[in-house]
RNA sequence: GCUCGGGUGGUGAAAUGGUAGACACGCUAGCCUUAGGAGCUAGUGAGGUAAAACUCAUGCAGGUUCAAGUCCUGUCCCGAGCACCA
């Protein structure tokens, strides 16, 4: 026989596959299904590595053991390409990323044919490819045509400019990366650092494109619930997502209306004595304000010219003036107001029409009449300090769209409530008042600590501080503290975090809702502006960095929690640390002896019944930044369009502030794709390279004609990757190439019905939280949308650990340890590359790569060449059949559980058996090659034909253990003496348990431990153990 | 600090509560030879023995059980992720 010659074979029998391609997936064939999906590679410069090797070998020995057994299996590759490496490497080359791109998808797909992966190639995607990122374009603009509504998505018109969005623009402070030029989302910031490039990053505040995730954050917690995701990938999940649940409660700033004048406007066919006004009168009297409550003239056909004459000759407006109005009532202070000749501090109103199209449809002949319905918002702007808004969800006359467009247009304050009775028309409307009075709002999980708050906190962001500015005694010293955290990065902020800091607001009080006691308020680095409310109740009894912090600076600290258990005593009277677990309320008034637990509700039901608090619930989790400014990735399809605006704002009377609007590229005009470009570098102002491109930035408005600017700004590379495993269940040369169709989701839904979910997912630990959270995101919102039919996109999810290099440090090419696939392969060839890898540890843990290990591979595949040479026409033994029967049970076991390591080890087993007979049958000596096929394709294949099989193995049907040689005749039974293994006796398998204590006591060695002892217990287990208890 | 993993020979590691260390590396001895990064045979947890028997061994301390690497309690160490999340 000749010698085994690894790359020839490899090179015979890669080529013969790739003529006959069986590995295609087949739409709707009349076979189960199977769809296993790997993560996509970026394709960078430096090829394949070994943590690649480790997913798709471990993939593919499932996906062809599946095919031997009878799956329609879809098994898709593809490349997620767009990205920073490439267009840096672009940059520094002069070349095109579009070239640099194709170069690299090529040694990848190189690289994975001499490994034998067999994924059905006709499917392959390419994520910068046109044709595939239109549908990523596509989704983008679905995002921006839609809503998240009362938990339903729903469309919006292009023209709504208040309704939100699931796209939406905000002014954010971005994580900046200064060597990368680019904006990085949260979750790509590591320890302050670009998780890039490791530059020390920045905030900077920039408009960026966000993506609405947090309205389905509920729902990617709820849903792990329906996946077979391993436990640790679901806890990452849930823990990412942050959700808590807690209570809101206001804290009322103490003495705010000391020098303020108000000013009420009533309603149309109101007065004075009307509505919530002789209510809202008293309410602001108790707390020090002056109230002027005019009745206007004409109420019944009123004339807004003659009702904003008349406030003006009776009441002299200054800085101190607060103008608080109701429904038509605002719409005297819109006209009145740019009129003033002095800034007034405040104006708040409440359910105000802005024009008389109103929900009821009531024809009101003297409202149309009683004004023009034009409004100078830029001049009441000018005219105002603060402004609030509020309108009433439940309205029945004032539609919600009014009091958002106002709002909007004023930059004001905005809140949505239900009031005691619709458009706000009770006698008393506690939202009313909490608009008016300042509060801070605290999020907390332990409602029942409320009465041992000792003081607020607000952190050095929050806007309130501003709002006190004048009751601020010591603001110099505010504003320095303010200053100081804010220049300090996240980073600073966390390492310095041993030590606490932070600054007394002298002159403000703030209200405890519960008990009405006063309590200091703080402004301290401790409290994170991004999460809850900006600001907490603090309560140093039970939160240790409360306690810290108020052992610090003297404040006072109140025990209200009690162990359950008082004997225990563990609570020592705060003296030693914060007492931070569950107990039974004390010194809370009518709430002493409550659990925790019922303290939480019943807290909470009291501050709801007083108007102060509800409960809520928070996550961590926050939008998804979705702008990238760079070139090498997805176009972002909008417009913006000035013309438009302007010719809106001509329509409503309004006056244009050159504002733009926004104008989605028509879907049939996509993909909006790149430009060629000279140069890819991104601009010091932060914009993409795109904006410096006229050609492709100015464009004709889709809509008016007029002259409009592309967005330009591009996604992240999270995009064409959240929606790729859809791609591939659409089949790329058939359905995506395919220029006709105009939504390919649901014109191919019989396709995705068929496919969908991914059976199994498989991946790195490292994108368990981003990538998956991300993809699980659209899927939902295609779901939403009725593109797809199933809620969750990844039915299981398994990840496999990293290869370190043989030092056990990660490989890197800094430290020299980094293992070169291709080098491996062309050495040892492509099956023992792919046997060691599986052999190399558990798949989901660590490893260390081992030449040694390699090496050993490497000769069990010579001895298994050899062992070729023993096939002859002979009957195997029982025994090894009995054996190689077991192993196939326990082997396709392990495959299943991507137990690969074993699976590979009991190879070894096999043949170690093999080596010691002198013949095998060819039956036999098949079934084996059956086996080691999923490992080593090529070794099996080339065996196989010198069987004289003229078809692949990778045809054949996997093995089957047969029941006749799974029974064995004889069974060892271990003989315990009090638990301890003492003997092994060979027992017939039909023995019953006498005759096995039989044997067992006729064991000589046996005998002599049962000598002269009582037996007080046996114990049998069939097949197994016999053990005696004596004494 | 919190949440997951994980601590088993010289090494990588196996073990549905039921014979701890499968398989492989390494090592030792021997054989073979076309002298190689080869192959074959035997041995290999520690102690003990001529060989057995036997004793001790799964981070540490307890517990449950006829029986614990495996289950429970406490504790120490290592790794990963999150991290002032109220």
């Amino acid at each position: 026989m000749e010698k085994y010659n690894a790359s020839e074979i490899e090179k015979k029998w890669q080529g013969v596959w790739n003529k006959n391609g069986g590995d295609k997936a087949v739409d709707f064939l009349d076979k189960p299904k199977h769809y296993h999906l790997v993560e996509f590679p970026y394709p960078s410069g430096s090829g394949l590595h070994v943590g690649h090797c480790m997913g798709y070998t471990a993939s593919d020995v499932y996906a062809r053991m599946m095919r031997m057994r009878g799956y329609n299996v879809l098994f898709p590759i593809g490349w997620d390409a767009f990205g920073l490496p490439t267009e840096n490497y672009a940059i520094k080359t002069g070349r095109k990323p579009s070239e640099v791109t194709k170069e690299n998808t090529d040694i990848f797909r190189k690289q994975m044919k001499s490994l034998a992966y067999s994924f059905d190639w006709d499917r392959e995607v390419n994520t910068t490819d046109p044709d595939y990122y239109k549908w990523t374009q596509w989704i983008f603009l679905q995002f921006y045509k839609h809503g998240y509504i009362d938990n339903k998505l729903v469309e919006i018109a292009d023209d709504d400019t208040t309704t939100p969005r699931m796209a939406y623009q905000a002014e954010m402070a971005i994580n900046w990366c200064p060597d990368c030029k680019i904006g990085l989302a949260n979750e790509e910031v590591i320890d302050g650092k670009c998780e890039r490039c490791g530059a020390q990053t920045y905030k900077k505040m920039q408009k960026q494109w966000m993506l609405r995730i947090t309205a389905y954050a509920d729902r990617l917690i709820n849903d792990l619930a329906k996946t077979d995701y391993l436990e640790k990938i679901k806890t990452q999940q849930i823990n990412w997502i942050g959700k808590s649940e807690g209570t809101q409660i206001n804290f009322e700033i103490k003495n705010d209306f000391k020098d303020k004048n108000f000013v009420f406007l009533h309603a149309y066919g109101d007065n004075s004595q009307g509505s919530f006004w002789p209510w809202l009168k008293l309410e602001v009297e108790k707390r020090g304000g002056k109230v002027y409550v005019p009745d206007l003239p004409n109420t019944d056909e009123p004339n807004i010219q003659e009702q904003m004459n008349f406030v003006l000759d009776n009441y002299k407006f200054d800085e101190n003036t607060v103008v608080v109005t109701h429904s038509l009532g605002g719409v005297v202070a819109m006209k009145m107001i740019p009129e003033l000749k002095v800034k007034i501090d405040k104006l708040v109103m409440m359910a105000t029409p802005l024009h008389t199209d109103l929900k009821d449809k009531m024809p009101r002949p003297a409202l149309d009449a009683c004004t023009d319905w034009k409004f100078d918002f830029e001049k009441i702007k000018e005219n105002v300090r603060d402004i609030a808004i509020l309108g009433d969800i439940e309205d029945h006359i004032v539609p919600l769209s009014h009091t958002r467009e106002i709002a909007e247009k004023l930059s004001a304050k905005y809140f949505e409530k239900i009031g005691q009775m619709t458009h706000f028309n009770n006698d008393i409307e506690p939202e009313v008042l909490k608009v008016l009075l300042d509060y801070i709002q605290v999020f907390t999980t332990r409602a029942d600590t409320l009465f041992g708050c000792t003081y607020v906190v607000l952190s050095p962001e929050h806007e309130a501080i501003n709002n006190f500015q004048f009751s601020i005694s010591n603001f110099q010293e505010v504003e320095e503290y303010i200053n100081q955290a804010k220049k300090k990065s996240d980073l600073e902020r966390t390492e310095l975090q041993k030590e606490k800091t932070g600054v007394k607001l002298d002159g403000v009080k703030a209200i405890n809702p519960i008990n009405s006691e006063e309590v200091d308020v703080w402004v301290a680095d401790y409290v994170l502006v991004g999460y809850g409310t900006g600001a907490v109740m603090a309560v140093p009894a039970h939160d240790e960095r409360d306690f810290e912090f108020a052992k610090k600076y003297g404040i006072e600290i109140k025990e209200v929690i009690t162990t359950k258990n008082k004997e225990l005593g563990i609570m020592n009277n705060g003296e030693s640390r914060a007492y931070t677990d569950y107990g039974v309320m004390i010194n809370s008034s009518s709430f002493d002896g409550l659990t925790s637990e019922e303290g939480k509700k019943k807290v909470t039901e009291k501050l709801k019944k007083l108007g102060l608090g509800e409960e809520t619930v928070n996550f961590k989790l926050r939008d998804w930044v979705f702008s990238r400014q760079h070139y090498w990735g997805e176009p972002i399809p909008l417009i913006f369009c000035n013309n438009c605006a302007k010719n809106k704002n001509k329509e409503l009377g309004i006056m244009n502030n050159g504002e733009n609007t926004i104008v989605p590229v028509p879907e049939d005009q996509l993909p909006l794709t790149l430009p060629d470009v000279e140069n890819y570098e991104p601009t010091d102002t932060g914009e993409s390279p795109l904006a410096g491109i006229a050609d492709w930035v100015e464009v004709k408005c889709p809509k008016c004609g007029g002259k409009a600017r592309r967005e330009t700004d591009t996604m992240p590379n999270w995009a064409g990757s959240s929606w790729y495993y859809i791609a591939y269940a659409l089949n790329q040369k058939e359905k995506i190439k395919d220029k006709k169709q105009a939504n390919i989701f649901y014109e191919n839904k019989k396709e995705l019905d068929y496919w969908m979910p991914v059976d199994i997912y498989n991946g790195g630990m490292e994108h368990v939280t981003l990538h998956l959270l991300y993809s699980r995101f659209w899927h939902k919102f295609m779901y939403d949308l009725g593109e797809v039919a199933i809620i969750e996109p990844y039915q299981k999810r398994i990840a496999h650990g990293i290869i370190l290099g043989s030092d056990g440090q990660k490989m890197s090419k800094s430290e020299g340890n980094v293992v070169n696939p291709d080098e491996i392969v062309e050495k040892y060839g492509a099956d023992t590359m792919r046997s060691y890898i599986m052999f190399i540890g558990p798949y989901d843990q660590e490893s260390a790569w081992s030449m040694a290990g390699l090496q050993g591979v490497y000769r069990f595949i010579h001895r298994v060449w050899n062992n070729a040479g023993k096939v002859a026409d002979v009957q195997d033994n029982k025994e090894f059949l009995s054996k190689l029967h077991k192993y196939i049970v326990s082997v396709t076991d392990d495959i299943e559980n991507f137990r690969l390591n074993t699976y590979v080890a009991k190879l070894m087993e096999i043949n170690n058996l093999i080596d010691k007979l002198d013949k095998i049958s060819k039956e036999a000596w098949g079934l084996y090659l059956q086996l080691l096929s999923p490992a080593m394709p090529h070794l099996a294949e080339e065996l196989w034909s010198k069987l004289g099989q003229a078809e692949s193995i990778f045809v054949s049907n996997w093995p089957k253990a047969e029941d006749r040689y799974l029974v064995d005749e004889f069974v060892n039974v271990a003989v315990q003496i009090n638990g301890k293994v003492r003997g092994i006796i060979k027992a017939d398998m039909t023995a019953s348990e006498d005759e096995v204590k039989g044997l067992a006591q006729a064991d000589p060695i046996i005998a002599k431990w049962l000598e002269d002892k009582k037996i007080t217990k046996i114990i049998y287990i069939k097949d197994k153990i016999i053990s005696f208890v004596i004494q």
